[in-house]
RNA sequence: GGGCGACUAGCUCAGUUGGGAGAGCAUCGGCCUUACAAGCCGAGGGUCACAGGUUCAAGCCCUGUGUCGCCCA
């Protein structure tokens, strides 16, 4: 034995031992290194960048094998290949790290000050900011490591400034006092999609308002009372007859000396509650616009924190929920409150801290969307960006056409500042890439730079060209964008997909990605969301560590079936487990075989008609195999590729071909061993191929000592299609031989034969073709089921005390003196004669049927008529068998 | 309230222009047969949610109903 083949000998796959070395190989031999050689097809993949504050959960887990394998594929391909690693700076979560370690120092980041505050979360993220990286790299994750990227670099930087300032100059980026959605606790504005919308139970307060004059009052229904003292008008629909004469009138506010003007606006629902709505501009959506269309004054009664301020009178300095009750009681005491309902509505949570959003008026800049959503919608439209799966063609759509301006500004620390500098002396406002020395109006020195940073997605929208080096005019955009797909989690379809498909047309003109590929969030086995709270999350790195990366990441893949969510059980990753162990042992026992051979005996596939029927049909399944593996691949059916390749291994080549060839390899007769050293090989060796992209690690493990002198399987060519090996006849003969081989192993078990037995087998059959086939494959079958004696023939006497099979128009009889359970026998024929008939009824109602006869194609009626043919026949032999049985008994 | 999706074997699901109801796991029975007991062999199991319709033919297309889930307002 060689030192190489020493590694086969665990009888289990070991991966601990494994996955490191080959991480590390691959890294030395720089296998995931972008090539960028002329003429070749390109292949770019940008990775969702993960948050810096992350650690790698199940989602990733599987975001990224599935952009691994299509990388690795690629790569095999001969594709100049590219996958672009790196994370994002996630201001506000990165910020609440940071800050959350400064509080327990006991500190805040005012404490600090803004330039050293900054400063502690670059030493945060040179410390810990490197784990999620690490950890997708031990997921085998083929990325071009050295091209690392992080959304606050330099490079990516310079991006953020020079996209920013063109869209102000082309006017698309403007400053404006508008209501936002406010986290009281980050203390920053955010996006509308960065705000979760939960059911919640509440209250609906339904308050009666005076007139003003005291001629009457009416009652208006709110589920945030303490917002009242922010109130400028009431609304009512203009043809609400109970409220006409208000309008002259006015309301006066409870619990203040205000008198509200009444205002007629055609959104207000008169169906609800009283059809009359009190106007908060400055703390509702709906209010803000109603107050817009008829110039209601803007009163703020809440401050940035979450309390009441001065505007709200004596109940300053209360905190809103605590106002809220106050209000409350004090409506009551002073018999304002008409009533109180249970309510079900939907409550704006922060995205990142889960605190209730404040809408509030607010000064922030803003992108103006419509005409850049408009080019994302042109190009989703004609095809140049395709979305995987295709229901959310519509979801898109909806969404963009009911897209607002987006809120750009956060008013926190860390992150890209805006460029942007006020002169101190004439307000002039400036936008630049760097520093203005001067203000250009009235060349004042005093300048005063945005304190406002922006949006992480502001620098994640331009992710797939400023990680390719733009501005700057690189090979690597040259050669790599627009890359060919984006495979992220479809949550962030708009947060993330969409603002990279607007900035990519308007900077860039050209798409982003062609393609898009979205995947089911990854839930428990009871379909339900993976969380901390609930206890029931699965952390990639402990399967890993328990099952090997390679079954967690097979596992992951086989289940990502297009428009399903995916629910993870453990069970599963255990019985994938498995199944990288039986490609282990079916190595293992191919190496037994092939371990001395050298690269010539291979060439027997070269002209496969020459050889025995097994090797042709192990070749022409192989040959299907690859074909389905690619187009499974080329269209993101990555569950059909992880099942085509499990079916294939295990039901086809371990199940059949191996145990099929063993009296070959055993063999004295050395072209018959030969022919089955060869075939072995060579579907070995593409089966490893065929299966790296998802297990790299066993896969190439295994390839590293098979005999000859090879290169990493990692850069190895993927196999081609092979049309010389495909071979529909030899399929069915073999289909044909199985099933014989079946029916003897269904008689051994039915009628208890213990394995170690031999037995007598006699087929008849009618059919010199099959006759023939079924004499040349004597020995093979005759070795597989254990026989004494196997003998075919068209006209030998049927034993009477045998047990029977009928396969198809074929008879299988095994003589077994005594052994024979008549009563057993009747019954499983029973079984059979029933479904017969009932196939059998199905085909005759079709043949009888004119219309049928008329109107499907050739080839189903031809189809069926052989069916019956067939169903004839094997209804002769079963009313046979049983006439003979019942004579026994 | 609007939109989307799911409903197929005990469980999880596949089913790509309509023509055979399938897989994995689980279950039952038998086996340490010279790669693998993390294995091998055999077997049982379904009114394709329900009701209509189109068609020679429907798990698949159309309409409606029900249950569950997600998104948006």
């Amino acid at each position: 034995m060689t030192k190489k083949d020493d590694k086969l000998l665990s009888k289990g796959y070991e991966f601990e031992a494994v996955e490191d070395k080959w991480l590390d190989r691959w890294q030395q031999a720089g296998s995931f290194s972008a090539k960028m050689e002329e003429g070749k097809p390109a292949h770019s993949i940008v990775i969702p960048p993960p948050n810096v504050t992350g650690v790698l959960h199940v989602g990733h887990a599987l975001n990224n094998t599935l952009q691994d394998i299509l990388t690795r594929y690629r790569r095999m391909c001969g594709d100049n290949t590219i996958w672009v690693p790196g994370t994002d700076h996630a201001g506000i979560a990165t910020q609440n790290v940071v800050e959350r370690q400064l509080a327990t120092e006991g500190k805040t980041r005012d404490d600090l000050g803004r330039e050293a505050f900054v400063e502690k979360v670059w030493e945060w993220r040179k410390e810990k900011g490197g784990t999620i990286i690490h950890q997708l790299k031990k997921l085998g994750a083929s990325c071009d490591w050295e091209r690392e990227r992080f959304t606050m670099d330099e490079g990516l930087s310079d991006a953020v400034k020079e996209v920013f300032v063109r869209l102000y100059k082309e006017g698309l980026i403007y400053k404006g006092d508008y209501i936002v959605n406010w986290c009281p606790r980050c203390e920053t504005a955010l996006a509308d999609d960065e705000v979760e919308h939960e059911d919640t139970k509440g209250k609906l307060y339904h308050v009666r308002y005076p007139y003003a004059d005291g001629s009457g009052s009416l009652v208006v229904a709110t589920t945030r009372p303490e917002t009242m003292l922010g109130d400028t008008g009431i609304a009512v629909h203009p043809k609400d007859e109970r409220y006409q004469h208000l309008a002259k009138i006015g309301i006066k506010l409870p619990l203040t000396d205000r008198i509200l003007p009444v205002v007629f606006d055609g959104h207000v629902d008169r169906e609800f509650g009283t059809g009359a709505l009190k106007v908060t501009p400055s703390h509702d959506r709906d209010d803000y616009e109603i107050g817009l269309r008829h110039s209601l004054p803007r009163l703020k009664v809440i401050d940035e924190k979450g309390f009441m301020n001065e505007a709200a009178g004596e109940y300053c300095g209360l905190e809103r929920f605590e106002c809220r009750k106050k209000i409350v009681e004090d409506l009551d005491r002073l018999g304002f409150l008409e009533k109180v309902e249970e309510y079900d509505h939907a409550v704006g949570h922060c995205y990142r801290c889960k605190t209730v959003i404040e809408p509030t008026t607010s000064l922030q800049w803003f992108v103006s969307v419509k005409p850049l959503a408009a080019k994302a919608v042109d190009a989703v439209k004609d095809g140049r960006i395709n979305i995987y799966p295709k229901t959310w063609y519509n979801t898109f759509y909806s969404w963009m056409d009911n897209i607002r301006d987006w809120c750009i500004s956060r008013q926190i620390w860390w992150g890209h500042r805006i460029p942007a500098w006020t002169c101190d002396d004439c307000g002039e406002l400036m936008v630049e890439t760097s520093a203005p020395a001067s203000c250009q109006k009235c060349s004042s020195t005093k300048l005063t730079q945005e304190t406002d940073v922006l949006d992480t997605w502001f620098s994640s929208a331009l992710w797939p060209f400023s990680t390719m080096g733009w501005p700057e005019k690189t090979k690597e955009l040259e050669t790599f964008y627009p890359t060919s797909v984006l495979i992220t989690s479809f949550d962030i379809l708009f947060f993330w997909v969409a603002r990279m498909m607007m900035m990519g047309l308007h900077i860039m003109d050209e798409v982003p990605f062609k393609d898009v590929y979205l995947h089911a969030l990854v839930r428990d086995k009871h379909g339900k969301k993976m969380s901390k709270s609930t206890g029931n999350v699965i952390d990639p790195l402990v399967v890993m560590k328990e099952y090997g990366t390679d079954a967690m990441r097979f596992t992951l893949t086989a289940f990502a079936a297009q428009g399903r969510e995916i629910k993870l059980d453990e069970d599963r990753i255990e019985g994938y487990r498995h199944f990288i162990n039986k490609i282990w042992n079916a190595a293992r026992f191919a190496l037994m075989h092939v371990a001395d051979c050298d690269d010539s005996v291979k060439s027997v596939v070269l002209h496969p008609q020459d050889l025995p029927l097994v090797h042709q049909w192990i070749l022409s399944r192989t040959a299907a195999t690859i074909k389905n593996v690619r187009l499974a691949l080329d269209e993101y059916r990555f569950n059909d590729f992880a099942s085509t390749n499990y079916q294939f291994i295990w039901h086809e080549y371990c199940d059949w071909y191996l145990e099929w060839i063993k009296a070959d390899l055993f063999s004295d007769n050395l072209v018959a061993k030969q022919q089955a050293q060869g075939t072995l090989l060579v579907v070995l060796e593409t089966i490893l191929k065929l299966i790296h992209p998802v297990t790299p690690f066993v896969s190439e493990e295994i390839w590293s000592v098979l005999p000859g002198e090879r290169d990493l399987l990692v850069t190895s060519p993927f196999p081609e299609l092979q049309p010389d090996w495909e071979n529909e006849k030899v399929d069915t003969e073999m289909e044909l031989l199985m099933g014989i081989i079946t029916g003897i192993r269904n008689i051994r078990s039915e009628a208890d034969v213990h394995p170690s037995m031999k037995i007598d087998v006699l087929v008849l059959c009618s059919d010199p073709e099959k006759i023939k086939l079924l004499q040349a494959n004597e020995s093979a079958v005759a070795d597989i089921t254990r026989l004494n004696s196997f003998v075919v023939s068209h006209d030998a006497a049927k034993p009477a005390d045998a047990a029977t099979y009928i396969y198809n128009d074929i008879e299988i009889f095994v003589p077994l003196k005594g052994l024979v359970d008549v009563q057993a026998e009747l019954v499983k024929l029973g079984r059979e004669e029933k479904k017969v008939e009932a196939k059998y009824k199905q085909v005759t109602g079709k043949l009888s049927n004119e219309k049928f006869l008329a109107n499907a194609p050739d080839a189903v009626v031809e189809k069926v008529q052989q069916e019956k043919a067939a169903l004839d026949a094997k209804m002769a032999k079963i009313v046979e068998a049983k006439e003979r049985l019942q004579k026994m008994a």
